[in-house]
Parts: C-alpha cells; structure tokens; sequence
RNA sequence: CGGGGUGUGGCUCAGCUUGGUAGAGCGCUGCGUUCGGGACGCAGAGGUCGCAGGUUCAAAUCCUGUCACCCCGACCA
C-alpha cells in the first residue's frame, strides 16, 4: 500500500475523550473512530490487525478441532426466556421488536442460540463431541461503556461452545481449548497469564481467564513466585491469620464521637485495625445482609454471593443501614439483635476482646468476643487475599498483578442443555443431556490490550505477528527521483516475497513520515536516502529499537524476512 | 443507575463572569522558500457556538428544558 493512496487518518494531538493509552493511540494512529459511546469504526488499518488476530484464532480453533459458523446478531425472544435470561440480563440487553411487535435482541451472548441449533440437530452420541464457533459482533448495552475499545457495547468476540457426551468429554474439550488459547495468545506476542477464574453469570463451576499483563488492568490478580497457581483475585482462597486467643474481658460501651471509620476507630482507641471487627450491609436483591470482616482486610462481593446466592449485591444505602441499626454506619455492629442473616469472615472467630460499633450513635464497644457476644450465620472465607499472603498450592508468597481479561474458558456442563433440553441418545439407548463448555476471546479488546502492553512515547510498537504491516518504506524526499526509484524498486521486491509493505511517497518533510511511521507502529522501517543513491546502503531500523543499521540494498529483503522469521 | 465534568470549523482550545453579531494553534487548499525527527512566508476555504424554547432592541454569553459525550463508583469479553 501507498500512503498517498491509502485511508491513514493520523493526528497530531490526542482527542480529548480519549484517557487510556490504547483509545489515545489507536485513534491518533488512524485504526478506528467512535461512532457513538462505545460503538466503533474499523479503519482499514485496524481492521487489518483484527483481522490477523482472528486468523490467529481460526488457526488455531481449526487445530483443535473447532468449527466455523456464523450465528444470528439478531435472536428471538423465545430462546431467552426458555432458558429465563431474557429477565436476568436485564438492562445489559439490546431489545427490539419486529413490524409484528415480536421481541428479538441483539446478541450479548450465543448459547441460546447454539445450544437451539444443536439440540435440533444432534441426537446420537456418535456425532458428539462438537466444537464450534463463530467470530461475531456482540452487543451488550453496557451501564459504562469506557476506555475506547475495553469495555464496548458492540465488539467482536470469538466464542467456541463444546458439546460432549460426559464430564470426561468435557473435560477433554476443555484442555483442548485451554492450550488453544494459549498458543493464541503467544502467537499474539502478548505478555498474559491464566488464572483460576469466577464462572460469574454464565454459569458452571470450573473457568479460567485469560489475562494479559498490563499496569492500567482493570482485573486484578495474584500468582506465586514459585509455583504456576495464578488466580483472579475474586476467587483466590484465604487461609485465615489464626491468632492465639487470649482471656475474654468485660464487653464495655465507650464514647467513639466522630470515629466512623475503622482508622478513626483505631485511631481513637489507640489499637490497630486489626483489632476492629468491621461490619457491612448488603442488599442482596430484596433482602439486607451483614457481612463481618477483621477491621484491616477487604471484602470479596464475589465470594460473599457464592454463600449467599442473588443476582445483584451491593452495599446497602445509609437509610437502609439507619433503618435496621438506628445510626449512622459508620457505629454499626453485630452486638444486639439486628434480625437479618450475618456471615462472617473466618479470621472473626479468632478475634478476641476487639472493637466494633454498638449500633448508637457515637459508641463503640470494646472487649467484644465472637459467639460470646454475637452469635452469625456462619464462618466462611469471605475476604480478598493480599500481596505476600502464601499460595494456597504451594505455600509460597503471592504476588500481585494487573490484567485486562481477553479470554475465558468456562466448563457450562448441562446448565444450558438441561434449560433447553438438548439430549442425545446414549450407547445403551439412553436419553442424557449434552455436557456443554464454553469459550471467548474479545477480539477488539485484544487489539486494545496489545497496545497498552507495546508503545513507547512516540506511538504503538505492534509485534510482528498482528502489525497492520510489515514494513514502512521511507524515501526521504519524495522529489528526488532516485529516492522514489530505490524506494520502490525495494517496495515491489518486498511485495514479491510475500510481505507486507507500506511505502510512504507523500511530498512529506522527513520528520513527519517518520513520527507517522513511528505512531503506527510499523515493526520495521526502512529509509532511503542519500546514502541508498551513492552508497547502495538502506537503513534498516526496528520499531523496537533506538538504533538503526546500514544493510546493502541487494540484501534488503533477505534481511527483513530474516527479522520477521526470527 | 448515582456522583462530577464538557459541548464553539476536521483536532486541541480561548471567548461566557460583565450580552453588542466569533477567535488562536494544528490540520486543509494554492503559490513560493525549505527538506534526515511533526518547517516558514503570503493568500485562501471552512463554524445556524449540541438542540429546543424563553428573556432582551440585541444571546456563544443570561434562564428553562433536552440530547450527546467524557471521568469516578457498582456489572462484564
């Protein structure tokens, strides 16, 4: 391709809607434009690198085993209420009604419509295991779209679904498309880990993410120095910090005026937060919850829905805290009758004379000893491990990281088959349900994250299996007829030998196609100039390089598919 | 959905407090000089100031409503 031919909008200065890195540079760039919030264009260059990512997929999709097909954006209400997700998705769904006034959505997700297809289709064990799926746009009509192209509500996805006879079928689609991912997203010349995963709304008990490694990561997750366990933060197991009991002392109620907080509190009574109980209230759906924590730890909301299933937890509001206790929150405790279910954190039973709030306002009470002076629902791990903590396998220390989710893998097992009744017959004649898993990559969003884990101050650095382009040519002046000659002589010789090349002939000053070509991120560059014409030398510099080198023009291209073969 | 903020040429922004009929830089067009890291000069093109209503002789500016977009929180690939 020719720059002066091509459709490369780049700018100068950085949109101001645009606050992360991979939404400043790809726009900068000229790979996309926003349509409306959350809502993107592909330009030819972006569309270029999804492309290669979901060739990437295809490949190895196809490895596994997997089929290709394309599914419907546009579903039938019906599917969605066999299964009840028509309600659950609630907002997040785009929904629209035909001339008929028949309701249909935009496609958040496909295993309505996949598990429909196959149950139809499917009867015999002799036709399972299947693996398919598609590369497709999903919509999800997010409370927040943000950060460009992380959190759309249209993005392409690619989505695999396994139909196995049994467990131990599943259990084999599984792997498969465990290593898959992993061989994508090496390929992908990405830095990313897979964790131990929540399974979430989508249902089943075994998931692992896919995270790719980035400071600005939205999802945050642990691993051990020393072994391979790495999990999402949300699930990892705590072991509790088991404390030596010691003689339980008179409960007593002090004055606390103006310590809400459990630093305040601590503060105040000159302890640490350690020896503060801290007590939360919870709206699960239309029932308040109290959630009891040792005063220096933080709260899991996915590990407290795990014991107390409902579909929406949060925070309780401060009227609703006033209407059970009578104070404010910040002097609220599980001491006294408070008639609604409390949970508690493991590490609360070894407290001892600690603090908590006594449900008046101003007071808090001292010397407070579990079972002795409140009595919960139950012990359970409830909190979210912390940098240095042991490995739950190995006992060694955990680290801390940043990751943006590109993938997942889910075991579903018969979630879906049951609710849509997909059965097949068995060897002995015997009607079972179809084991399901499933399987995602945000396409757009890997795009997105590669960037945020490959630029410098001067733009993207692509790696070389998903760049828009190989190689930029670059005659220093576009007026002087050998500069144009050699450049492209080299780019049609480039072209021959199969690579990409994109050959910058704009009557353009120097600086500006080299800040282009440095914005774009074009792996290699090659500049032709003074030197090329009475020396025959071109300079060969690489995107991920401060320094540039002189190679013989004859031997150009040999030494571009030597880099890009490397 | 709660909280905060912004809408003025393609992009970044000034003007708004104190109403008087729209500006700068970048980009774009033409000519000339330049030419190895976002040049310079001259001459141009381009804006119903998000939209609707109101106040006023007069509204980008004041008032009301509305829409869009961005950021922070709770949900997700």
């Amino acid at each position: 391709m020719k720059y002066s031919e091509s459709f490369v909008p780049t700018l100068r200065s950085t949109p101001a809607e645009a606050e992360i890195i991979s939404h400043q540079l790809l726009l900068r760039a000229g790979f996309i434009r926003k349509s409306a919030a959350g809502i993107y264009t592909y330009l030819p260059l972006g569309q270029r690198v999804l492309k290669k990512i979901q060739d990437i997929i295809r490949d190895e999709m196809d490895k596994a085993g997997g089929q290709e097909l394309l599914l419907p954006i546009i579903q039938p209400a019906e599917l969605w209420l066999e299964t009840g997700r028509w309600h659950v998705y609630g907002e997040e769904m785009f929904r629209l009604k035909d001339r008929h006034n028949r309701d249909f959505c935009l496609g958040p997700t496909h295993e309505e419509i996949i598990t429909d297809l196959v149950r139809g289709e499917v009867n015999s064990y002799r036709q399972l295991p299947l693996l398919l799926y598609q590369i497709q746009n999903k919509y999800r009509d997010e409370k927040r779209p943000r950060f460009g192209l992380m959190r759309g509500r249209e993005f392409i996805m690619k989505d695999l679904y396994s139909f196995d006879k049994d467990e131990e079928g599943l259990e084999i689609s599984y792997r498969k498309m465990y290593n898959a991912y992993i061989n994508i997203f090496s390929r992908c010349g990405l830095k990313f880990r897979p964790v131990e995963a929540d399974s979430g709304a989508i249902g089943g008990n075994v998931s692992h993410e896919f995270m790719v490694l980035a400071e600005n990561g939205e999802a945050q997750i642990v691993y051990c120095t020393e072994c391979d366990y790495a999990a999402n933060i949300e699930i990892a197991p705590c072991k509790p910090d088991v404390k030596e009991k010691t003689e339980p002392k008179f409960m007593e109620k002090v004055h606390t005026p103006g310590a809400k907080t459990i630093d305040e509190v601590a503060d105040f009574l000159k302890i640490t937060p350690q020896d503060c109980i801290k007590t939360l209230f919870y709206q699960a759906d239309d029932q308040v919850i109290a959630v009891l924590i040792r005063g220096d730890r933080n709260i899991n909301e996915v590990k407290v829905q795990k014991i107390h299933p409902c579909y929406n937890l949060q925070l309780a509001s401060e009227e609703v805290v006033r209407g059970i206790t009578g104070c404010n929150p910040g002097y609220v405790g599980p001491v006294g009758e408070l008639n609604i279910p409390i949970y508690a954190d493991l590490e609360v039973q070894y407290l001892t004379n600690v603090v908590c709030g006594a449900n008046q306002e101003e007071y808090h009470y001292v010397n407070v000893n579990p079972e002795r002076d409140f009595k919960v629902k139950g012990y359970f791990d409830l909190r979210s491990i912390e940098p240095g903590e042991p490995c739950p396998k190995c006992g060694e220390k955990l680290e801390l990281a940043r990751g943006i989710e590109v993938g997942q893998v889910f075991k579903l097992g018969t979630k879906y088959s049951q609710a849509l009744n997909a059965k097949y017959l068995d060897e002995k004649g015997q009607e079972r349900l179809m084991v399901m898993g499933c399987y995602g990559i945000g396409v757009t969003r890997t795009m997105a994250a590669c960037v945020e884990q490959n630029y410098d101050e001067n733009g993207i650095i692509w790696p070389k299996a998903i760049a828009p382009y190989h190689v930029v040519i670059i005659p220093i002046s576009a007026k002087d007829p050998e500069h144009m000659r050699i450049a492209e002589e080299i780019y049609q010789k480039l072209i021959s030998a199969g690579i990409e090349a994109f050959l910058d002939d704009r009557n353009e000053r120097p600086g500006v196609k080299f800040k282009d070509a440095d914005l774009i991120g074009f792996p290699v560059r090659l500049t032709i100039g003074n030197k090329s014409v009475t020396e025959g030398l071109v300079e060969f510099k690489l995107r991920t390089e401060k320094e540039a080198s002189d190679v013989a023009l004859n031997e150009v291209v040999e030494k571009v598919i030597e880099y890009l073969n490397s």
